[in-house]
DNA sequence: ATTAGCACTCTATCCCTGCGAGTGCCAAAA
DNA sequence: TTTTGGCACTCGCAGGGATAGAGTGCTAAT
């Protein structure tokens, strides 16, 4: 993109002034907001091209110009001047997350719910990837006829735990054996590495009816299974609907729809944090409009951070709002929130 | 309320027309739709005098009725006739009820989704009230230095399980013994009746330094406080966004906003619950308009039942949407939702 | 390259009107 | 006493100008 230097003074005050009025912005307003050294008709002409460009549109014929998504695209990138949070506004979103609690998860919780309360935006947190964590401890404890706990202790510490259907015949001895023959062979394994073969392979080390291994192992598989998937954590839901973008109904429907498929909403962020780490950028990940490839959320905008638990346990923070939103502070926040969220999670190593 | 038959059978009309029009009804399409054997004029002097006594109100001077908090109510309680569910309708619920999940959480969730998708409002539970549980098990897990896992086994075939922290210090056979004791002793108790005083007092018995007997105690007493900790799944949130009695956003906002505070929600739905108890009703509560307190849902209705983990253990499940709703079918619904979960709870116990 | 000026375009708003649905009431009928 | 037909009245809503205002593109002059 090849823009000289009015012109992208121009395209800033434009998305700036669009940010904050939410009304599209003419040339004379342009003028009148900001100290151009020029008349309005030279502006006329810039904007005339920066449509040209893509850069800008016109949502009909005699109204002032908005951003397009390539607009908003090419501010981020290098117009855009990032906004420090005032110590006020970080006292604020650290007091919200409260570092007290006991859980990671609880952790991750609160710093969604503070992002969310910071931003005015719909927030979302993807808990921590932990596929690439290993197994420290594999308990599984008999609670009564027929069931049992499977524990399990992972590097990241992190707890996971899961309720399994275990054969009523099982007696106590059995049970360590097994649990401690399966514990002592997956220890140190990452957990994408476990396979259902695997932990047969392990039980197998003891001396226990065939049929019952075969049940055990793989309910002790299933549990480390669920131990890695991804849970999503939404805050703020409702901020959306106070906001003047989403009064059409519609899309705030289909944006609170589409994100309360968890499954979908983790699928994509995976797929774009994938992205981040192919091209080895910063932290950051940015996802204006068009861009955006889930269903219902074409008009959003995303930026998420990701934060890590350890060097290869990560998960996203980060929030949805509409594609006119305040990129320079916004991202201040996500970044912050996202460096308060990794020196807290030292504590749970 | 005295009603005599004719006054009966318009207030039923003009609910059931508006519930299905969303259009205040007049005396002429009330003789149009209905196989009444008076003329329009006849009907509104009845409009008139069912007006007077608050049971349906005008919009403005020259629209037809919608029915009051009032009217619903009367509706609800001696007019409606309660619409039996087809099988077809049956399974489709049953089907989304997947009965095969191990933990009675993820039982709770799936009926929660059901309920909403088959209702098409937003739907929402409350989980068991275990403070009348009692403790069958509970073992304190070393995860690692200064951590410990807190595994509950309660009477209501439910496992709960909070990580702590513990001094580094302590030792293996220092926890178990005290691990050991507070089992002992709180075996059998209800959650309710322990109370800090209760686990210190059994930790007592082993000979372990005191200032680590505290420590313990407190953590376990906290965990077994989270335990009977109350949860609400909510579900189908976007839905109410469909209704058109929500388009004015100002009251979807407030709708979600005040059911994204948990605590509040399970506050009330407490309430209403021992309201029912000591009414001794049948296991359904129905709450119309403004007999609703909390703020936000003045002109919402909230139809919820009662489900049983056991006999002394219970908790909710039901729905909330506009009053204008089909209180006919929806309370089917959620009777052979709850019905349907009491069944499928038989095999957690 | 910049600018002033101008004709043109399009929307949003206001006001007016007429239509339709519905009401309340009265006097006559049952 | 209850029911009914009839009628005047009310009010919201949709449609139809008319107007104002903001903004554009183009042209000719600087």
């Amino acid at each position: 993109m090849q823009l000289d230097m009015r012109k992208k003074e121009v395209l800033q005050a434009i998305v700036d002034d669009y940010v904050s009025t939410n009304e599209p912005v003419g040339s004379k307003s342009l003028i009148e907001r900001h100290n151009f050294a020029v008349s309005s008709a030279t502006l006329r002409n810039e904007m005339a091209e920066l449509e040209h460009m893509g850069l800008i549109e016109k949502p009909h014929t005699s109204a002032g110009r908005i951003p397009s998504d390539k607009g908003y695209r090419e501010y981020v990138n290098s117009l855009m001047i990032v906004e420090e949070l005032s110590p006020k506004e970080q006292l604020e979103i650290e007091r919200r997350i409260d570092s007290s609690v006991d859980e990671v998860t609880d952790l991750i919780k609160n710093a969604t719910a503070s992002l969310s309360e910071a931003t005015g935006l719909v927030s979302l947190a993807v808990s921590p990837r932990l596929k690439k964590s290993y197994l420290k401890q594999l308990k599984i404890l008999m609670i009564e006829p027929g069931k049992a706990l499977v524990v399990m202790v992972l590097s990241a510490g992190v707890v996971k735990d899961k309720v399994v259907r275990i054969p009523n015949y099982i007696n106590d001895a059995q049970m360590m054996r097994i649990s401690g023959a399966i514990e002592k062979c997956l220890t140190g394994k990452p957990l994408d590495e476990i396979t259902l073969v695997t932990v047969e392979t392990a039980a197998k080390a003891t001396e226990v009816p065939e049929p019952l291994l075969k049940q055990i192992s793989y309910e002790a598989y299933s549990a480390i299974k669920q131990a890695d998937e991804l849970n999503v954590y939404l805050d703020g839901e409702h901020r959306i609907l106070e906001l003047p973008d989403f009064n059409s109904l519609g899309r705030a429907r289909d944006l609170i729809g589409t994100l309360s498929n968890s499954g979908m909403v983790a699928g994509y962020v995976n797929e774009i944090e994938s992205a981040r780490e192919e091209e080895n950028n910063d932290s950051f990940m940015i996802r204006i409009g068009q861009e955006i490839t889930l269903e219902g959320l074409e008009d959003c905008s995303f930026i998420t951070a990701t934060y890590n638990l350890t060097d290869s346990v990560s998960g996203n923070i980060g929030v949805i709002g509409p594609t006119r939103m305040l990129y320079s502070k916004v991202i201040s926040q996500v970044d912050f929130v996202k460096k308060k969220l990794n020196k807290e999670m030292q504590r749970f190593i």
